[in-house]
DNA sequence: GTTATTCCTAGTAAATCGATAGGATTAATA
DNA sequence: TATTAATCCTATCGATTTACTAGGAATAAC
């Protein structure tokens, strides 16, 4: 299951990308147009501002911009901040990889095998995706 | 994540499969060999054998068996009965779909968007693959 | 210096997960 | 028939995770 931390951040990111102004957007706005709860989304934005896909602009008047442009934030990466492993088992997770407790031998491990299919599958829709996928905003910003 | 009912599920599974015998397979056998808490084996079990997968006999020598033959056993219908739904959100699930309650257009939504992708991808590697590749026993039993 | 925002640290209620406990039922066999 | 060995069934429980909330510090515009 996708945590709401996750489809609250997308959904963040979205409205972000798609609001084109010079001013940064406040949670405030994002929270009451994305029925988001406000404290549960300033937690959430400081995590994407923390690994680099947001920038913040503090005090009044104040708010958050995205770092890269659109097509440049890939999904892949933003569900690996949000979300944690892509992959279903740890023992086929590239980037959080660990041994199973229960598992003698990884290669004769049926459910492994089945695991990394769909990983694979998963990671190519999410490599292929960018927040202008997402939020329908084209190629080059200016 | 996938649960570790789960993956103790599929393991049994193709350790049946492989079990090619007349007698059927202990739950004692299999949570040894395999390593998975006995007690928490039972309960799994029960779930596979209530859900069609699995047939038992009881009693002093008894056990599981397959009720089919591995390769008409899916890996997306064993998932849905031990994980639950295969879709990561349950606005783009098939067999279990519930309206968000943030969400006032599901087809604007981009997570939405995104999610079926996803989905569709998982999807059709768990429709392909049946209890047959996992365990590696052949079209035909007998 | 007032106001409006982000930033940061805790904490917490509810749900889910990964089991375990304890015994009832059933069937082979001595 | 009694014993043994298996499945079946219900209930419970501790640990972890999830989805928030509280409360205030820091910062910047006006």
């Amino acid at each position: 299951m996708l945590s709401k931390k996750t489809k609250y951040g997308l959904k963040a990111l979205t409205y972000i990308a798609r609001s084109e102004g010079d001013a940064p957007v406040q949670i405030g706005e994002i929270s009451k147009n994305e029925n988001i709860p406000q404290k549960f989304l300033e937690s959430i934005m400081l995590t994407l501002k923390n690994s680099g896909f947001l920038g913040s602009k503090k005090g009044k008047h104040g708010g958050y911009y995205l770092r890269k442009l659109p097509n440049d934030i890939i999904m892949a990466d933003v569900m690996r901040v949000l979300e944690g492993p892509i992959a279903m088992v740890p023992c086929v997770s590239l980037n959080f990889y660990e041994k199973c407790d229960d598992c003698p031998d990884e290669h004769a491990c049926s459910v492994h095998k089945l695991m990394i299919q769909v990983r694979d599958n998963t990671l190519s829709v999410l490599r292929e995706n960018t927040l202008a996928d997402l939020s329908g905003v084209e190629k080059i910003k200016d």
